[in-house]
DNA sequence: AAACATGTTGACTGAATAGTAAACTATGGG
DNA sequence: CCCATAGTTTACTATTCAGTCAACATGTTT
C-alpha cells in the first residue's frame, strides 16, 4: 500500500510542544501545521479534530517517555534510589528545555488537565490516565522501600499520591516561577513525605 | 458626579467564575458580558483589555479572602493549628463549590498561572504577585511554630515553599480527578513536610 | 502500465473572536 | 432646571478560528 509520510507524527510533535510551551486553548490548528511543515488538509486527513490530536499527541508523548521511566524506576534500582534518580532526572530536563526556550514548562500533562479538564471529556481522560501511569510508578517504589523496611507506608497508593502531589505542584510553580529552584528540593521534600530522616549534611 | 453603577464588580465577579471554572483561553468576552448582564461597550467603558480585567478581578478576588486570611493565620492561633485551620478552610470551600458547579475547581490562580504565565506578562505578574502574598502567610506560621519549638525549620522561606508546592499540587490533582479526596491528607501532608511527629491514630 | 489506495493541496465556509465608535441616557452638582 | 459627566447601548469591523471539500499527486500492487 502507497506512500507513507511521517507528517503525523510531525503535527503530534508541533502540537506538543506548542501546547507545552503556551497551552491548548491558545495553540491554533493553523498553528500546529505551520511547525510542522503541513497543511490544514494534511492535519484533518489524519485527526478529525484538535482534540483528537491532543489525545494522541499526548499518548505518542507519554510513550516516548516510557522507556526511560522503565530504566529509572527498574526494580534493579534501590526504590529510594529511583525517586532520587527521576527527580534528578526531572530537574535536568527543565533546566535543558529553559536553556532551549526561555521558560520552564512543567508538566505538560497537569498544566493541561487544569485548563481543560473541565471542558473536553477525552483529554481529561487521557491526562488522568497517564498521571495514572505515572503515578503506579511512584507506587511500586514506595511499596518496595516499605517491604525493605527503609519507610513505614502502609498504604503505598496514597503515599504515592502525596509525594505526586507535591511533585506536581513543584512543577507549577516552577512555571509559574519561571524558575527551576523549586526542583531542587524535590527528594528532599519527597522523602520527608515518606518520612524517612533528613542527613543534616547539604547546603 | 453622576450616576454610580456595580457592572464594573459584576464583571469582575463574572470573569473570575468563567475563568475559575472553564479557563481563560475559552472564556469570551461576550460570555463574561452575558453572565454580567452587561453589554459589551460597558465591558469596554471599565477595562481597556480582556487581559486588564482578568488583572483586576485577581486583585478583588484576594481582596475579598484576604480578610479570611487574616483571620485563620491570626497569631493568636497557635501555629500548627492555622495551617490545619486553612486547610479545612479549603476543603470545605472546594466541597461547596463541587456540590455546587459539579466540578472541583483547585486553585484558580495555579491554572491560571500555568495557562498563561509565558503568554501575558500582566496576568503572570499579577498571578505570582498574588502566590506570593499567599505563600506568606506559610512562611510566617512555619516560622513562628519554629521559635515555639514545635518543629525545625531554620529556613522557613524554604519550607513554606515546599509546603505551597504540595498544598497547589493536591488543588490540581483535586481539579483534574474531579475529587475533593487529595484535600483531606492536606495537613496530614504538610505535617510531615514540616517533621512533626503523625499520631498513627485516625483511620 | 493500469488501477487504486494513500497522502497533499489550497481555496473555501461560517461562526466566534477581541475590540471600536458614535449616538444615546440618566443623574447629581451648580 | 440644566448640563457636564459617567455610564449605556447598538451596530459595526477585521481577524482568527476549527473544520470542509474536491481536485490532485504519488507510490505500490497487480
Amino acid at each position: 500500500m502507497p506512500r507513507h509520510s511521517d507528517v503525523e507524527e510531525r503535527l503530534m510533535n508541533a502540537a506538543m510542544d506548542l501546547i507545552w510551551e503556551n497551552s491548548y486553548g491558545s495553540t491554533s490548528v493553523d498553528a500546529i501545521c505551520e511547525k510542522a511543515g503541513a497543511k490544514k488538509g494534511s492535519f484533518y486527513h489524519f485527526f478529525e479534530s484538535k482534540s483528537e490530536l491532543a489525545v494522541k499527541a499526548l499518548e505518542a508523548d507519554w510513550q516516548r517517555k516510557k522507556a526511560k521511566m522503565d530504566e529509572i524506576f527498574s526494580p534493579s534500582v534501590p526504590p529510594l534510589e529511583r525517586l532520587r534518580g527521576y527527580f534528578e532526572h526531572v530537574y535536568q530536563g527543565q533546566t535543558k528545555a529553559h536553556g532551549e526556550c526561555g521558560a520552564v514548562l512543567g508538566c505538560p500533562y497537569c498544566s493541561l488537565g487544569c485548563e481543560i479538564g473541565t471542558q473536553d471529556r477525552a483529554i481529561g481522560e487521557q491526562v488522568r490516565k497517564i498521571l495514572n501511569r505515572n503515578a503506579r510508578y511512584f507506587e511500586s517504589a514506595i511499596r518496595d522501600a516499605d517491604a525493605q523496611g527503609l519507610i513505614s507506608a502502609p498504604d503505598a497508593k496514597s503515599k504515592a499520591q502525596m509525594v505526586v502531589a507535591f511533585f506536581q505542584g513543584s512543577l507549577a510553580q516552577a512555571r509559574i516561577e519561571n524558575d527551576v529552584r523549586p526542583l531542587r528540593r524535590l527528594a528532599e521534600g519527597a522523602l520527608e513525605l515518606l518520612g524517612v530522616e533528613q542527613k543534616a549534611s547539604a547546603k
